[in-house]
DNA sequence: TCAGCGATTAACT
DNA sequence: GTTAATCGCTGAA
């Protein structure tokens, strides 16, 4: 079942981060659906966190995407070559976000292999924001895309995951962000890793 | 218009 | 665990 409004709309995007986990992503392009299974998240605290994009209130064309109210694609272009995909929460003006950094496959399995030009699935294949986005056909151009259409959803399979499963770091690859990079943001399933 | 830069990846030891 | 490659968008002028 599609994951609803309210779900995206809660304050406490640190909590959504963690009930992300195990939810899934689809994704339709070209008729072809994929779709991937939550293990690994990281939390995007809106304007106080300087390792989001939206920190001090900086709103510009990029950014004005995770102000608006939860329940959208936040897609943007890292190192020129990665599109990662975030999901917007908290209402309108909040510029909160969730990074989708690992999936298992779950549907069109052999669809997302060839786009990451692989022939056999490792634990590894869709390991990283930049692997999830391009096993599920995103790209930059898609970013403020509607959770709820019919290009890019998530949905509640029943999955969930014990406590004890839940692994909980700092964030990856912030390190500028000074004291921020060590706050406990990040979780991932660790049997999966 | 254009210099700067990055929420990474792949390929190493 | 480490490090180098990388390139087109972003944002300010």
């Amino acid at each position: 079942m599609k994951l609803k409004s309210d779900f995206y709309c809660g304050d406490d995007v640190v909590a959504i981060a963690q009930l992300l986990l195990g939810k899934v992503v689809f994704t339709c392009k070209n008729n072809l659906i994929t779709a991937g299974i939550i293990t690994e998240t990281e939390a995007y605290n809106g304007i106080t966190d300087r390792a989001s994009h939206a920190f001090g209130g900086k709103r510009t064309s990029r950014t004005s995407v995770m102000y608006q109210q939860g329940g959208v694609a936040y897609i943007y272009l890292c190192y020129g070559v990665h599109s990662l995909l975030n999901v917007v929460t908290n209402v309108e003006n909040i510029p909160h976000a969730v990074l989708i950094r690992s999936v298992l496959p779950f549907e069109g399995e052999e669809t997302m292999l060839q786009r990451r030009k692989q022939i056999i699935y490792t634990k590894k294949s869709f390991h990283g924001p930049g692997k999830v986005s391009q096993a599920l056909g995103i790209d930059y151009s898609l970013t403020g895309t509607s959770l709820f259409g019919n290009k890019i959803w998530i949905e509640d399979k029943g999955i969930s995951f014990r406590p004890e499963q839940i692994k909980v770091t700092p964030r990856i690859g912030v390190d500028y962000a000074g004291s921020d990079a060590l706050l406990p943001y990040r979780f991932l399933i660790d049997e999966f890793h």
